[in-house]
DNA sequence: GTCGTCGTTGAAAGCGCTTTGGAAGACTGA
DNA sequence: TCAGTCTTCCAAAGCGCTTTCAACGACGAC
């Protein structure tokens, strides 16, 4: 069923009918509801090419997934976040196309916009000075950064968790409880989330007086087994740490797992602190939290990211958006005042 | 830059300039290459809505997402599988869309043949006599399922795992070291596969001749939180389960949660054989597995999945493709003989 | 009665591509 | 020389929609 079929049905023109549907006001609203209620019963939808075509809007927007640099990590928490940026599109009546790279991430911009394939972007990952902002801007596409992208000097709109607080928060908390030696497990400190957040962890050390240990943090893919390593690594050395700072909820299971390996108990022997992203499929306890973390949710990062987007395409001239989400801090079961070795 | 510039710039009509670009063999090969280079060299790329609306085909693949029945819960699954079915898709230049939707499912479908944005769609999930897929025929999009649906009478391409064979064998292996009372901790058994998982640990304890315990049976979504309160519960049976069957990884971070709390030690004290989706972010041990597994690579069947698809859309009379995929029993430190309880 | 205005509808152009149906030129063989 | 092939190219229609421009009837004002 086309425009044309149905306006022939109708016995009006495709005009008439486009404009009918399309809510524009010089039609009557007599003809309007007869049109509606015609398409409504042959189950009319137009053409998403023929409309795109016509109107030079694509009606979706693209998230392009780098394929990350080792291991083709797929990032866990992508799906929270897109499950959240896909609710919006919905409502909003755009499509979420996904594009999944190996090499030249600027190429597959450039094709997106040459195509027309999509309307704008989410950047996901932002690195430090990334230089796929500055392409993007060069393009003409618009987009949102999922996070930011310390030392790049051009605007542009972002939405972000305030990685640098959440965990300088942490380190205090945890440094209120008297620990001194705190590991700290992250990401990888090209990526912009991961450099920040050392930088509030080592803000609340210095504050306290405390020199920084390069052998107590390490960095890498957010992965089970970076957890479990370098926390091992980390409780083998002469002066081990007392606490653990770590990345995400998958991390912290693979600490969880070293610490347990150890023989230590968890709240009593090592306390533990983590991010959590609020994964639906990973949550940190029912009601009592298990870990002691900061928390935000990124299902909700997406739904407002993806609003920010649809917003910056519809009204291009406004000024940019930022946004920055306080993570909060929730007290589990997996902190405690830090051990007296001598005991 | 459109082919009516280009072609402009070429002193060529579109129509050549067309059909060279498209391998036609109407063209000699001096102008394909001069039309090629040119091409190049001006960054030309073919309107995607243009040439959709011109040859009817999207070039793009639909993924549709229900929102969870409760939680709404990601499943952590997905992300791999779409990353491997975005390997796919780049190479054969097919863009994936995704829709995360709440209600009727349908109604997506039908809207997306309606107004054509994909040529053909992968179906997640699918449960016991699924209803989906008769409609999916019924509207006649193209479409290949990830898993299958038991009690379903119409032909169609599906690519699955062997989930019984699978569960039959772990169930099997844990008898075999002498595990009598085996606890199963299972998706929700309304999806195909955690019913086919169920079917397989069945089978091998009635070949054993082992009655089915109810209370060793759990189903729900599988988060980390079924495996610890699924089996803590187990545990605190006057007859508790001296091994675990968990469905995924992250049921089996839970159901580990509930052993350790317990104070039992797992291989010696209590087994655990999972299955393994081999997600890039949670792996089973770097070079030994942690955990005794049923292995099957979930962004591999994604690869798969997508060429199957790909393929029927392509060519649409052949008969439809079915793909069994037999998951590896890797053994790992995380199972041993049954314990003397008496001892 | 004429004119301007308002409210409502339509014809047709155009979005950027593919593809059908020729057509011009080059080349054969007689 | 000419009819009959190929080879190589093109004009134009068409995909299904939006949108500009124009038209038409009704109406009130003069």
């Amino acid at each position: 069923m086309t425009l044309k079929e149905l306006s022939k049905v109708l016995g009006l023109s495709q005009t008439t009918v486009s404009r009918a549907l399309n809510g524009y006001p010089e039609v009557s609203e007599t003809t309007r509801s007869r049109v509606r209620e015609a398409a409504e019963r042959h189950a009319y939808r137009p053409n998403a090419r023929a409309k795109g075509l016509a109107t030079g809007r694509a009606m979706a927007i693209g998230h392009v997934i780098p394929q990350s640099i080792r291991h083709e990590t797929v990032n866990p928490v992508f799906g929270d976040f897109i499950a959240g940026a896909g609710e919006t599109y919905a409502r909003s009546g755009y499509e979420m196309v996904l594009a999944f790279i190996e090499k030249d991430e600027s190429e597959v911009y450039r094709t997106f916009k040459a195509r027309g394939s999509v309307d704008g972007i989410v950047v996901h990952g932002p690195r430090l000075n990334d230089p796929r902002l500055r392409q993007l801007a060069d393009i003409g596409l618009p987009f949102v950064v999922h996070g930011r992208s310390s030392g790049l000097d051009i605007p542009y709109s972002w939405l972000d968790v305030n990685n640098r607080s959440a965990f300088h928060r942490a380190t205090r908390f945890l440094l209120d409880l008297g620990h001194r030696r705190i590991g700290l497990v992250n990401g990888l400190e090209e990526m912009d989330f991961a450099f920040r957040r050392r930088r509030g962890y080592e803000q609340a050390l210095t504050e306290h007086g405390l020199p920084i240990d390069p052998a107590l943090i390490a960095a890498d893919e957010m992965t089970e087994f970076h957890g479990y390593r370098s926390a091992r690594a980390m409780l083998a050395l002469p002066d081990p740490p007392t606490a653990f700072l770590a990345a995400s909820m998958i991390c912290t299971l693979g600490v969880r797992r070293a610490t347990d390996e150890s023989g230590l108990v968890c709240s009593r022997d090592v306390s533990i602190v983590t991010f959590d992203d609020s994964l639906s499929y990973l949550q940190n306890g029912q009601d009592v939290p298990i870990y002691t973390a900061t928390r935000s949710s990124v299902r909700e990062a997406g739904r407002r990211t993806a609003r920010m987007l649809i917003d910056r395409i519809q009204t291009p001239d406004t000024p940019h958006r930022q946004e920055l989400l306080e993570a909060q801090l929730v007290v589990g079961l997996s902190t405690g005042p830090v051990p007296n070795r001598q005991g």
